[in-house]
DNA sequence: AAATCATATCAGCATTGGATGATGTGTGCT
DNA sequence: AGCACACATCATCCAATGCTGATATGATTT
């Protein structure tokens, strides 16, 4: 498919970024990046429905984004590790000086409105 | 919609990630590491059809990811700037060693083939 | 000026992906 | 044991996104 560059390699980075790609998912990474917490904790931040949360956090989980621990009754979720957080900082650095132009991008709205 | 943690700049951060998160456009992104291209020399280099190689450059461009340099009948696409290239290096540090669940993340298929 | 080449734009179609409500599983408390 | 709570999973629906072929625009050559 892809002649020149290494088509894995690309899959796979286009299966990460579109891991990040999406506000729920980004919302959920944004509550854990101040520390662990609870599936409840993250609904109540994000203010997304449970099974959306928890269908997210599976997503992340898989992915290797964040680490699920449990106690009790209670599922603490927090980043998996710190290169996740370097990656959106260096996302927002790009937002800021380079990037500008993401807003007005027509291309496709995601990220602006959720559905039904 | 999102009371604890900004929402706009989450939307903005889905947006480029979403931007990143298409194998056509990595691979674009990709061709264009190495130096400017013109659009026939990427349609070249990523096998893909030359009117869905315009249109995925004309998104990058409106995200600020590339800028077009018209010479001639031609246009050549470059980077837009070195962070560019940096996100894309930090995320493949991430895939190599954090991220190494995405491949067999389930939640969705994107990026593993192509459609009709 | 006509033809040709390089690129951009358009309308339509098919597919993917995310949200929701209902339900299942497992733990802790009384 | 029975109940309540926290979380995970399922099936379904809907919208957004990307691909394609055809066509328009603009520039260069003869």
């Amino acid at each position: 498919m892809l002649p020149a560059a290494k088509p894995n390699a690309i899959q796979l980075q286009a299966k990460l970024f579109r891991g990040l790609a999406d506000p729920s998912r980004l919302a959920i990474l944004q509550a854990l990046r101040t520390g662990s917490r609870t599936v409840g904790q993250i609904v109540t931040l994000t203010g997304l429905r449970q099974p959306n949360v928890s269908n997210h956090l599976a997503c992340l989980r898989d992915c290797g984004l964040v680490s699920a621990t449990p106690r009790g009754r209670f599922v603490f979720y927090a980043l998996s590790d710190r290169r996740v957080d370097h990656l959106l900082h260096v996302a927002d650095e790009l937002l800021a000086e380079v990037a500008k132009g993401v807003y007005a991008c027509s291309r496709y709205r995601h990220g602006e409105a959720n559905h039904g």
